[in-house]
DNA sequence: CGGGACACTTAACCTACATTAAGTTTTTGC
DNA sequence: GCAAAAACTTAATGTAGGTTAAGTGTCCCG
């Protein structure tokens, strides 16, 4: 296993000596998922904080009626969980499984308690990742309120092109609000 | 002015010695604010957290329609602002005011950066902070989009049981994500 | 290489919620 | 204490997007 995806991501916000790399390592969990296969279904409680390796994972809730909503993608770099049930250590509502074989590197939420407390500059990383996360969950509020379905997904071409590439059309249809039919419909009819 | 409710959220998460509580409260900075008057308008930088002594404030983006959006109501004791205007430095989307005249504390973001320097314990704070704010609007979102308008205001009353007696209706609509007509029809045609 | 699951499309019909507009009640500021 | 603004209600009409269903295409995996 390979953590140099993980410790450049880290490296973007903290610098860390080769003892603390060793000592953040040492605390490492690796997890590989085939495709469909759940991290995380609900009524679990999140183990903690996972980082995709490679692969792209995504998290959702289901509703009573049988339909997905799709609350995050998660493809290599990025960090997803579902927060509540981490801070609380209660079940969550959330399921998180892999699209595609993943790899997935994550770490016991007391582990991460630990290393804050041994190593205080992972507060820092944490913080500035917890703080681009609610700038993100914020923007996604606002076009979801303010922005019909069309030029939501036209927002999620912009700011995720890599992703549309790769993603079938019914998750992003999820992601986005609306149904698959619908999001058919919408690119049949018109000219973006 | 008085910093009691702001030291005592403070304390819930770190400890601070008389010295670090002095600093902090040095790198602080007071606003009040009549009913109506804004903290932040479209366009504006955001300066720094702010926090809420007295008062009510809410954020809320405008659609190209002119409606509201509010994305989140602030009593006293709670946090508010544009995270990605505040993160990025950049003009935001949000408008922030106050809905009765309330009183502010609030830190210059370059200032809070120097503090996260001088005592690192604050970095635990901030990042508690986020991490709630994150678990919030990952429900939010899963509300929004797994929930028909009735549930969501049912969840409302639930979560914020003292809100609900102080806000006007058309603000709650507006969170909920409906107009104030169709909150209103539901009201008189459904018993909760 | 064949069959079964999965992705996408089309289309008819449906509904939750929006829009507009008018009227009533409550709050506010001077 | 009164006029004006703001909040709330009611109701008729409109529409974005959902539901259901059936059909086509495609990609696995055995």
């Amino acid at each position: 296993m390979n953590h140099d995806l993980l410790l450049a991501n880290v490296a973007k916000h903290i610098t860390l000596t080769d003892e603390e790399k060793a000592y953040f390592i040492s605390l490492l969990n690796v997890k590989k998922l085939r495709k469909k296969q759940y991290l995380n279904q609900e009524g679990d409680i999140a183990k903690g904080p996972s980082f995709v390796n490679s692969g792209i994972l995504r998290s959702y809730s289901l509703d009573k009626n049988g339909y997905e909503h799709v609350i995050q993608f998660a493809p290599p770099g990025w960090w997803i969980g579902d927060m509540a049930s981490m801070i609380k250590q209660e079940p969550g509502k959330l399921y998180v499984d892999a699209l595609e074989d993943s790899e997935v590197i994550w770490i016991w939420k007391a582990d991460l308690d630990k290393l804050f407390v041994e190593v205080p500059k992972f507060e820092r990383f944490f913080r500035i990742l917890a703080e681009n996360s609610v700038a993100t969950y914020q923007s996604r509020l606002v076009n979801y309120l303010s922005l019909p379905a069309i030029e939501r997904y036209a927002g999620f071409c912009k700011q995720y092109p890599s992703l549309i590439q790769k993603l079938p059309q019914k998750q992003v249809a999820s992601y986005i609000g609306v149904t698959p039919e619908f999001l058919s419909k919408m690119l049949n009819n018109t000219v973006i």
